[in-house]
DNA sequence: TTCATAACCGAAAACGTTTTCGTATTTTCG
DNA sequence: CGAAAATACGAAAACGTTTTCGGTTATGAA
């Protein structure tokens, strides 16, 4: 029923803790006999060593703090399974904690695995995210501090995320081969850096290509919701906007600006061609599939581990390594909804 | 840069440990004076308590494991939100781990979480999951457990459920209301207890309404995914299957199946009507919208933590609370898939 | 003044581990 | 055979906290 520990293995074997302690640890000052007796016992016994009494004494918790503003989201949904898979690898255990988008909360959070000894933290930021000392914080600490995806300047420590701005212009240039040149864009909020890149990936891509830039045609979405999709796509229509494509800042933005040009009958990608970001597994199950911009969210989470790992063990040698920033490949993915039937039937199987 | 100890705030107010303890603690034999002295000098070094200390001293680890078979699934990051969140108020941090429906996988996690000394675990199986020799080893070393969802009757603890055969017996039932009476079911795998009773209730609804049951018009979707919907979806059109409504296992399955019906050109609801189970988001953005099953994943998990905290209490107190079964409500939500546009179109917002 | 009481504080043990260092025993080898 | 070296083990401190139990001082009453 307890647990047992070292000292119920050495009383019952009348050799000394010490000794035990480093039997199991296959200590070179520990004989082979008494190794195998103390391993055999321990193994009768299922010991499992106190993980506290391991931590208190090592000042490892071998764990690892991971905050995302939603777990439930696809893309995040991804490099947390990565990162939990990676960790595990290495015999991290992760503490995921979800910040609901929310500053304050992620605050706290911090707070929180700090008090619990972490070894190393991972964040991707809430939205609206704009005071960082609870960021600073950890890096006074010396805990290594790995930012992704939603990640900030300010902060001087390793960051992995994907080139927006690139995507974007990718993205935008897409729609831009497929015939159109009246673009609206569905944007993320006016903090994040990378809703601010895909926004400048959008103009650049536009004026690359001599169309004009129109900030009426530029639309907020905060937060990021299928709602906002529906409601700037009714809006649009209602105000009876000329406009041939749209480039949205999500894929789940795009949904929803989809259904309503579904209900309402427009033709889609006919008379209005629409890319989202992130290719979010539903994207290719709507009607009309949905072209996007794909990351990797297996690929990235595993890259945020490999970092933090990195530092994890800089840090047991007494290094520091100087931050890095890493971005990831994207690319982009025609599908139904940005181009003629022929071909978005065979773009993706 | 390190983190206060007791001990440095002792030293400098020339007082000792315990006193400094037990004034942070607000024990009565502390003075007023001392109290504020120590208050405000570990305010001021933002002392924080090492847990690992406290845990070892105390016994309790104030973290709690939670164990699903995957995090993206919409229902269940809704409950792995609402647990972290409730947790959060009780002063717990909670542990996540993914067993990918892998039944190994899911033994050494449990073991993982035995030997980081959880307080408590909560758990839905993978779905084949049939050895369950690692939750009795939780049971017996009087870790509270409690289970959800995927569930085993095997082992006697407390379980949070839904009636799935009850749920799916209304699912049928609105399709027959809707008119139907060749009725197929895209069924989950033949293990998890909640897969064989949405078929079981759908198979006594059949039964209910005179229509008669035939073993032709089940189709087993193992893993239930996508893909599975869209490859059983093709083989009926195929063999040309005589069927004018479809039941299926999940939401996933059914937009598969949806997605099929829509590229062939096959008119859903008018020449078949679908339905799902979870309501998962994405399920009122297809066209047409999916009906579906709802189940609440917010208030299960609230209901699965709160359970989990009163055993929690109970074992401090030294008392065994038997295990309680609970099933949560569920109500069928009829959209566009199964039901005439006019309705489809009101039927939610 | 003296004694009982209350108020306040600290010494010390305990939680279970790891690791250093010392010591006792055995082995090796000139 | 005797000294040096290798081998095997254990004592003890340390990690930072909590809590029990005494002890000291101040307070008040007799």
């Amino acid at each position: 029923m307890e647990q047992v520990t070292l000292k119920q293995i050495a009383e019952y074997l009348g050799i000394s803790i010490a000794t035990v302690s480093k039997a199991l640890k296959d200590y070179p000052d520990v004989s082979q006999k008494t190794k195998a007796l103390v391993k055999a016992e321990a193994e009768r016994l299922n010991y499992q060593p106190n993980s506290f009494a391991v931590n208190l004494r090592t000042k490892e918790s071998k764990t690892i703090g991971l905050i995302i503003p939603e777990v439930v989201h696809f893309f995040f949904g991804n490099i947390v399974r990565a990162i939990i898979t990676q960790a595990e690898k290495k015999g991290y255990l992760v503490i995921i904690l979800q910040s609901d988008d929310n500053p304050e909360l992620e605050k706290k959070q911090i707070d929180l695995l700090i008090s619990k000894r972490v070894d190393g933290i991972m964040i991707s930021l809430a939205n609206n995210t704009v005071d960082i000392s609870h960021l600073q914080k950890v890096m006074r600490l010396g805990i290594p501090l790995v930012m992704f995806d939603k990640i900030s300047k300010l902060v001087p420590c390793s960051k992995i995320i994907i080139d927006d701005r690139k995507a974007a212009y990718e993205a935008t240039k897409h729609l831009i081969d497929q015939g159109c040149t009246k673009i609206a864009h569905f944007r993320g909020p006016l903090l994040p850096q990378n809703s601010i890149d895909r926004f400048l990936g959008y103009k650049k891509a536009l004026e690359d290509h001599g169309l004009e830039y129109n900030s009426k045609h530029v639309f907020l979405c905060d937060p990021i919701i299928y709602e906002k999709g529906r409601e700037h796509a009714a809006a649009l229509l209602d105000q009876g906007m000329d406009i041939d494509g749209i480039f949205a800042n999500t894929d789940m933005v795009a949904i929803g600006a989809l259904s309503v040009f579904n209900e309402r009958g427009i033709k889609v990608p006919e008379q209005l061609k629409i890319i989202g970001f992130s290719n979010w597994f539903i994207s290719s199950a709507m009607t009309p599939t949905l072209s996007t911009v794909d990351q990797d969210g297996v690929k990235m989470g595993k890259k945020v581990f490999k970092r933090l790992f990195k530092e994890l063990q800089a840090k047991k040698n007494g290094q520091l390594l100087p931050p890095e920033t890493i971005a990831m490949p994207t690319k982009v993915i025609g599908r139904g909804s940005s181009m003629v039937s022929k071909v978005a039937l065979t773009a993706e199987s």
